[in-house]
DNA sequence: TTCGGTGCAAAGCCTTTGCATGTCT
DNA sequence: AGACATGCAAAGGCTTTGCACCGAA
């Protein structure tokens, strides 16, 4: 594993691709948008630096069947439509036991996916 | 896709070592298993069970980068040890949103896994 | 008999790794 | 210069698929 501590073009322009985008993008989606400004960039690349923002705490991974990625630092839930496959933001409040006891241990983290049809879709 | 309609020993087998486990098997796992009992079984008759009882909603899939099965009916939030890597049911009552309206739409299910270290480990 | 289910092997997909080359500091 | 990052291709790991054979109904 990289330890990525230098600044290189890939990182800066895969960072600010996130950044601009809220579609949370797939590794492949990254790797493709990257690869216009870059085109010589490989998708090893994409998942190394995906995974070393996300050790960073810089994104977060969204768990699905195919692994997409959030450029937010704060965890929430998120809404996948089951119509269109898009990926929602949930801004409202739902209790997310973050530092909670349960009683089989204590929660550090939490992921959280509603699935449904979206307002659009419907 | 089959379309499960018929009763095989395979099934049979699958469906009974899902009810007698409670370690959350993953496919892999549960391949094992049954082939102790069925020694030509393929991994392939297993994946396609699995996603059988899936639909069927006789069990529910985990979300986690390797699918693990849970023979419960009921959706309910999972907690996987940093540590072990067991996975425990989550009990408790945390406030699932389920059929619940969000912003974005109507909630119909809802995947909830904490992360965090067990007692056991601590 | 019929058509769904199974086993096997191959293919698919997404992701990671090994290694030589390139490049920040 | 020296450690680290990248690109490429190959390998990995999990899951699905194609196809011929098997077997429940």
């Amino acid at each position: 594993m990289t330890k990525s501590v230098r600044k290189t073009k890939q990182k800066e322009v895969i960072e600010k691709y996130l950044a601009s985008t809220c579609c949370h993008p797939s590794a492949d989606t990254v790797y493709s948008e990257v690869k216009k400004e870059l085109p010589n960039i490989s998708k090893a690349t994409v998942y190394r630096i995906l995974r070393n923002f996300k050790e960073k705490g810089k994104i977060q991974e969204i768990p699905t069947d195919v692994s997409r990625w959030d450029y937010k630092e704060d965890p929430h839930p998120h809404f996948i439509c089951n119509q269109c496959g898009q990926i929602f933001d949930i801004e409202e409040k739902v209790d997310i036991p973050e530092k909670k006891k349960l009683d089989v241990g204590m929660v550090e983290s939490c992921r959280m996916v509603f699935c449904g049809v979206c307002k659009t879709c419907k």
